[in-house]
DNA sequence: CGATCGATTGAGTAGCGTCAAATCGGGTGG
DNA sequence: CCACCCGATTTGACGCTACTCAATCGATCG
């Protein structure tokens, strides 16, 4: 595992927690003596495939992205993980993917065996936990309709639409892409040419427009009808 | 809700549960007293898409399907469940997909409130639930994998390989395919025509034989490369 | 300024989908 | 018992979406 920088911060900095994080209290409180918080500079690995699951992480501030490889080199992204999400968790004694930062990543980290530990005495973190994976999977079905199902256009336009509730902002319409085309392609189950092409036809169109930093929706409507999600 | 006959045994009889049921005594068993035994009959729903989320389910034989629908049509199967799989826990107040049945079925329901307010107090049930979402989470991305990333044959062998592990013959090569070459098109996000041309093919070339009830496995090893699980 | 990495564009192709027809199998009723 | 019917499965012909390969462009960095 390489992590770049060590700090000991006495308290989770609330920037950039904005999304999924509840008010506090917060039933994870009860372990926060127990994390350390870390900073992963982008594209370094958080954890690997079949390392033991010795930890667990919360999202402070950044964007990785949980990787699966096949032998061959092609690759999946289950998720991109943000603010306020947890990684590592896992009913297995090692992890079954890569998560990696796709920018500078903060986290705190906790030691597994103390936050089950706790989850066995303090109904609410337990039940935090549950809700969390709970939610985390109703996104992963969200993903097998979109990867069995939607064509590369209808994919992507999911893709920004999603990214634009991530995104901190909210009243402008720049939707910040701080993943490579070849991570959204990766997510969407399509080669990175075609997340160009159809990036560009939806600029054409009048639909988007293509920045640096990310894309400016200047169609929503026009997004959730291709979307699916009208 | 369609429920075609309703019996009350007070004991669930332990047929059909081979797989994944932990052995007794089970977590679960605590909130026994509050289940009912029913019966779905094959192709009928046993809870529909927005409907309040008032029970929870846990398979007790057959086999079920987990739909999504699009507008249009298009229909993802996100999953099959088997014996001994939960269905319909949920972190909203509504379900979010339909679940009918393929064969007969028969389940045990439970009232939600009450599994929420048993796991708020016992925390082996609280574990127990949290697990077997966690074990579906990685279910989930293995599909997103195979979704994302597989090609038409390494989508079935992978399928195939995974039925064999529910079939509870275990010894015999004989794989029982209950459900449609349609539902297997809608698991695997490819056409019905494409399912049964690549089965013809991995038939041709002696890796398995098509029978009436389902397929022979005849070459686990050549499904294995295939499936990219080798 | 050259080098390098990511993004875009173009040309050609292959895998899988669509449409349509044929076949199979199981159930029904005479 | 057999003829018929209907839905599911299989097969065939063809087309299109998205992939591959390759070249170009752009931006960032030493």
């Amino acid at each position: 595992m390489h992590i770049a920088k060590q700090t000991v911060e006495p308290t989770s900095s609330m920037s950039g927690t904005a999304i999924r994080r509840p008010p506090s209290p917060d039933a994870f409180d009860i372990v926060e003596p127990f994390g350390t918080t870390i900073t992963v500079r982008r594209s370094n690995e958080i954890y690997k495939h079949d390392e033991p699951a010795q930890f667990c992480w919360k999202m402070l501030s950044g964007c990785a992205r949980s990787v699966q490889l096949m032998e061959d080199g092609r690759r999946q992204i289950g998720e991109f993980l943000w603010p306020g999400d947890m990684l590592g968790m896992n009913d297995l004694q090692t992890y079954y993917a890569d998560v990696e930062a796709v920018t500078d990543v903060t986290l705190r980290r906790y030691p597994r065996h103390v936050v089950e530990t706790y989850a066995n005495s303090h109904v609410a973190l337990a039940l935090r936990l549950r809700m969390m994976t709970l939610a985390n999977l109703r996104f992963a079905h969200r993903q097998i309709l979109l990867l069995g199902r939607k064509t590369a256009v209808e994919r992507i336009a999911s893709f920004l639409l999603a990214m634009d509730s991530h995104s901190a902002t909210g009243d402008g319409h720049l939707v910040v892409l701080p993943m490579s085309r070849t991570d959204i392609a990766d997510h969407l189950g399509l080669s990175i040419e075609t997340v160009c092409r159809n990036l560009v036809n939806l600029q054409r169109e009048g639909t988007l427009a293509i920045q640096r930093s990310g894309v400016e929706l200047l169609d929503r409507a026009a997004l959730l009808e291709l979307a699916c999600e009208a």
